[in-house]
DNA sequence: GTATTAATGCAAGTGACTTGCATCTTGACG
DNA sequence: CGTCAAGATGCAAGTCACTTGCATTAATAC
């Protein structure tokens, strides 16, 4: 998916291509990892020719473009939400190990359980932990 | 653990034994699965007799049980944060699934993420996602 | 070109926590 | 026991990540 494509999908799903919006997605296609809201901001503040991007304009993208398939959610459970280009480096189904201390995100590529965490070790990781967690719609709601 | 055993943990670790602390321990053990902060006083609100707890001392403590072992923080990450003692029927390795609609929590006993996700279809969920996250300490933090 | 309706941006609000600080209480010591 | 210093508490106010309300602006259909 390029800036493009990102466009077309939008125009796809009748949503309007303004001004904002393709400056977010540049901002979006030039994110290396995962990104947060904050970033997005930090972002445009730094490119002194425009004015920065509203964050309020910001938060009601994000959920937009999750929606029509640009970007994926990607929490750390920081307390920020983050996001990833739904196809980067980051599009295929993958896991994270985050560190306890500096926070830093290293992407695995790996999915088994058990015997990740002696992978981990290997990696140089100690004191390992691991939370797995699923979300469905229960037959309830469903 | 039982309260008495907390209470000596603590002891052990030179934190006081308060008034505050007792109550807190109580109303911890009496919860059934994970709770927040927000239940907590929730659950010393409804007990007419005293009064209830101050949020502070709550967000003030839950740290510092889980710090001496008591209780494990165990996230569902819709941005409250939760916690489960740390040895009940919430204890052993599990995960949870968590409905996208009504955020109901529902146990796992089992833990290996492909074949899981079948057995959640079994159970009625649908649409299934899931997210694991690794935390440790890198090389560079060791 | 014009009208309609979505998108934007400011301001203010919310929810979950955190911090500052004065007051109170515990538990060690005399 | 009584004293007292350090730790614990509780109110108030602050912070951080978002969300909502609403008037203004601008993209698209005609």
């Amino acid at each position: 998916m390029n800036i493009d494509q990102a466009t077309e999908v939008l125009q796809m799903a009748s949503h309007r291509i303004t001004r904002t919006r393709k400056q977010l997605l540049q901002a979006i296609f030039k994110m290396r990892g995962p990104f947060s809201a904050g970033d997005l901001l930090a972002s445009s503040a730094s490119r002194s020719s425009r004015q920065p991007f509203d964050l309020v304009t910001i938060y009601r993208n994000l959920p937009l473009f999750e929606e029509v398939g640009i970007i994926c959610r990607s929490d750390f459970s920081n307390g920020t939400s983050h996001f990833v280009l739904a196809s980067g480096a980051h599009a295929h189904h993958h896991h994270h190990i985050v560190c306890r201390d500096c926070h830093k995100v290293e992407a695995l590529d790996f999915c088994i359980v058990d015997a990740q965490e002696k992978i981990l070790n290997q990696m140089g990781f100690s004191n390992i932990e691991h939370r797995l967690e699923f979300t469905g719609t229960c037959r309830a709601c469903g």
